[in-house]
DNA sequence: GTGCTGCTTAGATATCCGTCTAAGTAGCCC
DNA sequence: GGGCTACTTAGACGGATATCTAAGCAGCAC
């Protein structure tokens, strides 16, 4: 049986993923929400990792597009949160790269709750 | 107990690993290693994913340098391989940004091989 | 309304990436 | 050696990225 790569589009979709991760900053920012496993403000994560609100923002939107955060807006405050669903499917789509059979939920693209 | 992100340096070194496999093609080159579970020569890769041959050249020598491959000169031909160790360092190291605790091998910096 | 606070957007800049074509290098065979 | 085969390196080009400063905007308090 010939075991071919990924099809291009999958490999597409797990790059993009990848690629959301792929700077010192983004994954400062994903691993403090996940470790926290609360919402918290632009400002806080500001404080926790160091550098300007601006550039914060823009990994928040970031890391937005392929929903590994979701984003709750209140008053004048937008308190980001790790999406849930991407704690177990972010792993299991290595291991699929790395050849491993993907164990179980095949639809793992991040769904999630709001906005 | 106050949990923060994870420190700058160990971001950095993920940062690397997942940018690594930040690219359609790179992430269909590790897949089809892996999956294989061969030495296969740049050759057999050019056929596999649609690229240029020094396209792929390139691809291999990024994979190299962070060792999710290991290469075998034969003759005229170079034959990559995947890195045994990453196969289940990677994943781990994507649990770990998810917040998940590192289960084993604390040490998971690809160690491998020959060059 | 005025003014503060919290965040995003715009603009600028310097850097890096993916791909291609073309040229270079190294092993092999007659 | 001459020529082929298999890769890598160099150069170029268009496009994306990370960061900063500055400007904009939307709630809230008074």
């Amino acid at each position: 049986m010939e075991k071919g790569p990924l099809e291009r589009s999958a490999a597409t979709e797990y790059a993009a993923w990848f690629k959301a991760l792929a700077d010192p900053t983004r994954v400062q920012i994903v691993s403090l929400l996940a470790r926290q496993g609360r919402p918290m403000s632009v400002g806080e994560i500001v404080d926790a990792v160091h550098v300007g609100q601006s550039t914060v923002s823009a990994h928040l939107k970031v890391l937005s597009e392929v929903r590994f955060v979701l984003v709750d807006q209140h008053g004048t405050s937008r308190f980001y949160r790790i999406n849930a669903a991407c704690v177990g499917c972010f792993p299991t789509a290595a291991d699929v790269v790395m050849g491993r059979p993907a164990p179980i939920t095949p639809t793992c693209p991040p769904e999630g709750g709001d906005r």
